[in-house]
DNA sequence: CTAGAGGTTGACGCTGCGTCAAGGTCAAGT
DNA sequence: ACTTGACCTTGACGCAGCGTCAACCTCTAG
């Protein structure tokens, strides 16, 4: 008989007998010949289309893609074209990944400067202290700041750009010309208030959300003070953030 | 109640409510309250760490590895170092697939040439189809010929290589003055032979394995033909070749 | 006759949740 | 009071590809 037993074949092809009992279990490859004692034997053929699957298997195609094409349901080309787009994207992912973690490294390193960051709404957060003890009182910013500085360089980083989003978002919205009591306008001010409910110690962050008069007074805040108007376009974007979380405020809290 | 549901708190830190009845699951993040109805709460803290949570796992680093760093058993920097090592490796692994699937696709559409390829150890494949013919008879060529043209062009790469790497441990073996007969050089010479058992149709391919004269004849023809101790290290590798095989063939077949 | 190597069929484990399934709870509307 | 409907709970399977026991035959050599 030409053929081999389940160990021989996997050594030829360097794999394993599991592996082999699993391309049957899967239907990926079956044996040649059963022996009456329920041995499994492999000849040539099954050889070559093994040697085929590890192959394709190398190259990091699925065992259900390495089925079709050999069966020729598929074309390897096909297939393999397809599967450069994942791995190009992976490999994408991976250099994403890799920056963000040597930054991540980098800021540790760097002593994890917690200062200079921008908190309570766009504000720096040490630069306007006296702004928002005045207005919400000391405790609000102690609370706050202890939050804040709890949180490590990327996750601050995280939060600037969630409001740099909610803010761009807004800048285009108030662009488009469109109605601060609309729809689209409504949700961006529900966004807006999520957003402040996420930040915990301050009068808006809780599982109630900001209060009506601290979603008013930012509302407000935004539109007298250019350094926090700069976060949405300018006065005049202001002004429309602030007419559309008022008619937000007054409509849902 | 300075606290959320789970869905809230999921909506909040980006997530969903299976993931963090997940990390309660597995110990990473536990409610900071459970209600009399089995509810689960977060409070801010919770938020906090959750918020870590994610900024670590969209690193890429596994949920122990997260623990760990968390919990204060481990720090952030070695954690990310170690991880940085694998995104590196794991980069390099996505770049040589994607080379190989290029290469393979650029064969597939080169029209698959089959021809100007090795075989019947390391010769070409068509140039010697006379001497093949001559010593072990038209049969032995046609089946084996079949067989590797059945092969694509990646696979016969792959015999290559594993031809490759064999003939360089004999050159080594062989420089390195070792005994024909010893442990070594007869490992080298069993290896051979389960490489040419991997040859179907040839006289060598097939649970037996070569014959003994197919083996022996081999090893005669490495010495008398350049073309083939070529791929041993010349004349004089390759009599230390055939020395060897021929002690195995002596002791085994 | 027995040991040892090798074969068989289950079945769990791993990573990180997505996705039902079956069934309580709660606020709102009738 | 009753019914929705939204949200909550605890299981438990599924996925990709085998590694790794476990418990139990089978074959070969001494």
């Amino acid at each position: 008989m030409d053929d081999w037993s389940i160990q021989e074949i996997a050594k030829l092809a360097g794999t394993t007998s599991r592996t082999l009992r699993h391309y049957d279990d899967i239907g990926l490859l079956a044996p040649s010949r059963i022996g009456g004692n329920g041995y499994r034997y492999y000849d040539d053929r099954a050889l070559v289309r093994l040697q085929r699957i590890m192959l394709l298997r190398d190259l990091g195609l699925g065992l259900p893609v390495i089925a079709e094409v050999l069966d020729r349901e598929a074309s390897a080309q096909h297939a393999l074209l397809g599967h450069l787009e994942w791995l190009r994207n992976e490999q994408e992912r991976l250099a994403r990944q890799i920056a963000s973690v040597e930054r991540t490294i980098g800021a540790l390193e760097g002593g994890e400067r917690l200062m200079a960051d921008q908190m309570f709404d766009g504000f720096d957060h040490t630069q306007y202290k006296e702004e928002v003890e005045q207005r919400w009182g000391k405790d609000a910013y102690a609370k706050s700041d202890a939050w804040w500085r709890g949180l490590s360089a990327d996750e601050k980083a995280a939060w600037r750009e969630r409001a740099t989003t909610l803010g761009t978002d807004w800048i285009a919205a108030f662009e488009r010309g469109i109605d601060p009591a609309g729809d689209e306008a409504q949700a961006l001010a529900q966004r807006h208030f999520e957003w402040l409910r996420g930040i915990p110690g301050t009068p808006g962050g809780g599982a109630g959300g900001p209060t009506k008069e601290y979603f008013l007074g930012l509302a407000e805040m935004y539109v007298a003070d250019d350094r926090f108007g700069a976060n949405y376009g300018g006065p005049a974007g202001a002004e429309f953030v602030r007419d559309a979380m008022t008619v937000y405020a007054e409509r849902n809290l």
